[in-house]
DNA sequence: CGAATGATACCCT
DNA sequence: GGGTATCATTCGG
């Protein structure tokens, strides 16, 4: 399925946001569970929305690998908060990536990083927003700096309520995805964090042209 | 393969 | 307070 009319749009307004307790359980679980979601943004410019395919869990203080590592500091307050908000930086001085706040009741801080979508609705606007006009879908938001730019997604939205449905919020899939197509392994970029980085918390849809390579 | 580009965390005075 | 190494990436050569 895809659509790109805005007469359309009243089909996804009626899609309830996932609820607050779907990401108040383990990192992992959430990470898992988000594949196949719907990340959808609504701006004067029209809906885009796109189907998760690829995630990575980042824990507390502990996991070496995650930003929290370094405690709760300015930047990383928002992994400390309320679940259901997102979590955007900036890296390597010129892209953002987006993450949604995600631990169990009592853990100390957890976040889920948004790293490839799959284009559903509103094509045409991504390519504008990417700047690529010829890029074929899959590519328009596979990275999770990429997806960020296609859904203009900004540092504005750090500790925005992804539960409310207001400009940028999920959605359950019209059909979750089934076991045998979701896959782990090692997360991206983060060779630094030793044993760690070794540890399967990447997930992402076998198969699928959008979750991106490696 | 390496440049781009700036916020952050951490170490030092 | 100030200097600086590093970075959950992307694009073009």
């Amino acid at each position: 399925m895809c659509w790109d009319s805005p007469t359309d749009r009243p089909t996804y307004l009626q899609r309830q946001p996932l609820p607050r307790s779907f990401f108040l359980r383990p990192t992992l679980e959430v990470a898992r569970d988000l594949l196949g979601a719907w990340l959808c943004r609504e701006t004067a410019e029209g809906l885009t929305v796109g189907r998760i395919v690829e995630t990575e869990a980042y824990g507390g203080p502990g996991d070496l690998a995650s930003h929290a590592r370094a405690g709760r500091t300015r930047r990383t307050t928002p992994m400390f908060g309320e679940v259901g908000h997102a979590y955007v930086y900036l890296v390597y001085g010129m892209h953002e990536c987006l993450n949604v706040v995600a631990h169990g009741d009592g853990t100390e801080a957890g976040a889920v990083l948004l790293r490839a979508i799959e284009p559903l609705v509103g094509v045409d606007l991504m390519r504008t927003r990417r700047g690529r006009v010829t890029d074929p879908p899959f590519r328009l938001a596979s990275g999770p700096a990429r997806l960020c730019q296609a859904m203009a997604v900004d540092r504005s939205f750090d500790a925005h309520d992804l539960t409310t449905g207001n400009g940028l919020w999920l959605a359950e899939p019209d059909q979750p995805p089934e076991a045998g197509d979701i896959v782990s392994g090692p997360r991206v970029g983060v060779e630094y964090a030793g044993e760690w980085a070794t540890r399967p918390w990447r997930f992402w849809l076998t198969g699928n042209p959008s979750a991106s390579r490696r």
